[in-house]
DNA sequence: CTGTTAGCGCATTCAA
DNA sequence: TTGAATGCGCTAACAG
């Protein structure tokens, strides 16, 4: 024993064949029986069942796919810190569930870039991969498109290679600015999501929903967290020039803006109004319930899925070629009020 | 064809083989130079490495773990709602890849109870596993303990097969209280965990510290969620009986209680100081930051990675089977003041 | 209904 | 420094 390998031994599992060998039959019938086939009889079946549980078999998931040719495996790429993303895994799981497939996540941290995320996904050997809300390079993620399929969430990006499923950013927007025009606010600002996925639409959307009712749009950089909405309205109050309104990239951004608004002294929604975008199940208990555009994690990941699976497949399903939109809708609460001034 | 496979079948994906038949060497030298091991002409591995980027090689990781008889993976549960267990896998990943270990995560949701999740991660052979708050009873956490090295996180459970990191509860709860009683505050009010895990461990810390002090210990049934904190609240105010101070179990549910203390028109701290338990990074960006009893997630991380490890690689290391106590620490932010009545 | 055989993609002897 | 052979745990095709 060198020192290289010195206790580096994990204990060995039960295999199918110890469970044959102490059942007392052939390693092919247990397979039949742990993957509930036809062909064995009731007594066998009962054998092998009692005593794959006494020896506590679980069989070997990569064995298995790597014999079968394919890993029935669904690849999520996710940003743990993102409340959003958390409730599209919800609706994947679920989804891939009930279509038989696996899921195996991936998650971007501080220290794991998107790049190391997806390496390990395709590593894995996943049919399909779903990243959420990814932000690199358009090349790469093509790249990724080009290699197995891909579907990417919450992003705008056109390419052959990769179906999307969004929601329609613009629409939200302009929701959410008719929501504070009909409140008499002229003074909006929108926080953006900097370089975030969608960041660029939703710009737009405020843009063109300011541009309707003819008033003067002003972007202040912010961010994807809530770090990002706290130094903008700091940036704002450095300026002396707080808006009347606030439209935040997403809802941890909102709740920073909130944050430092409070800190500040300033009252919401009396002097200033907020709403935020996703509508994550956090954002009804901000103390205040955040105003935001809904955008459905749900149903956004059965489409993630199940345009998976028509590619996994070959399906001839127009669909996955053309942007899945979601359509977004506003949910009023507590931080949106009656411009006073 | 039939119905069966029509058009199930995914593309094949590059092996070392191909590789090697491109570059006119042997799968053995290929496998060589993919891992970096020594033995190969500068040559050869220059050739190799050129030809495994134009086919887009990526090594099979299941392949690999099976023949190598291990899989380097530490399987991860946690629950994907939870922020707190958000932070620790961002410090799991950082610790396990330092050890040169993988991670492989699996989600409690919903429609995912733990017992799924613990066995997706025996199927893929994880050699040792980490569960984060685990609900599930002792007995089956202590079976899955028999099967293969575990490490429980931020619950408190004895037995010899599992190992325990986390903070010390009643500690914590004491330096809220202390907090609370400094404050002035003599009605305060406990807002549990019901059976989230450590629950028990923090409804003794409230009561020996309020015994501590003279004072008449109330819990009110709470949870580990929001909706928690905020049907707490509601009962409290029916039966017309608040407090001057709510400890809740954790950030979430202390959300919950300032978000119905809120639209209650009871405002913090002035008529209620509310306490936390975990220090998520989104509890200094709830408006007014929450106090709250910090736990250090990355620490526990490293620490529940490292036990994993001794346990895989039979160090004989007595701290394992001992509980790792992380001492949290009080941090005051704005929803705690003095008391005015 | 049951057992035998072969091979998935890879790392590892051992020989050349 | 390189290549051919072997087997990890499992399933699929076939033979009995």
């Amino acid at each position: 024993m060198t020192i290289e390998d010195a206790g580096t031994a994990p204990a060995r599992r039960t295999t199918l064949a110890d469970v044959a060998r102490q059942a007392g039959v052939s390693t092919a019938l247990v397979s039949l029986v742990m993957r509930g086939a036809p062909g064995a009889s009731p007594a066998n079946r009962e054998k092998v069942f009692r005593v794959a549980r006494e020896l506590g078999y679980v069989p070997d998931s990569r064995a298995r796919a790597l014999r079968q040719g394919r890993s029935q495996l669904l690849g999520v790429m996710f940003h743990v810190q993102q409340p959003f993303h958390a409730d599209v895994i919800e609706g994947v799981y679920e989804a891939a569930e009930a279509a038989g497939y696996d899921v195996v996540l991936s998650a971007v941290t501080d220290s794991r870039s998107e790049d190391k995320a997806i390496g390990t996904l395709l590593a894995d050997r996943c049919e399909a991969v779903i990243l959420v809300a990814p932000q690199s390079s358009r090349e790469w993620l093509a790249e990724v498109g080009g290699r197995l399929p891909t579907v990417v969430l919450v992003r705008h990006v056109r390419h052959p290679d990769l179906s999307v499923v969004r929601a329609a950013d613009m629409k939200g927007l302009g929701l959410a600015v008719d929501h504070l025009v009909g409140l008499g606010h002229r003074r909006i600002v929108h926080v953006d999501g900097a370089g975030s996925p969608s960041a660029e639409q939703r710009r737009r959307g405020y843009r063109a929903a300011m541009a309707r009712h003819g008033l003067e749009p002003r972007i202040v950089r912010g961010g994807w967290a809530e770090i990002n909405g706290s130094q903008a309205v700091e940036q704002l109050l450095s300026e002396d020039d707080l808006p009347t309104a606030i439209l935040a990239f997403n809802d941890p951004c909102a709740n920073g803006v909130l944050s430092t608004l409070h800190r500040s002294g300033i009252s919401v929604p009396e002097e200033v109004s907020v709403i935020g975008f996703d509508d994550t199940h956090l954002a009804g208990f901000s103390h205040i319930g955040l105003t935001t555009v809904r955008q459905d994690a749900g149903q956004m990941a059965r489409m993630a899925v199940g345009r998976a699976i028509s590619l996994i497949e070959r399906k001839d399903d127009p669909e996955v070629h053309r942007d899945g939109v979601v359509v977004p809708d506003l949910v009023v609460r507590g931080t949106t009020g009656p411009c006073r001034q």
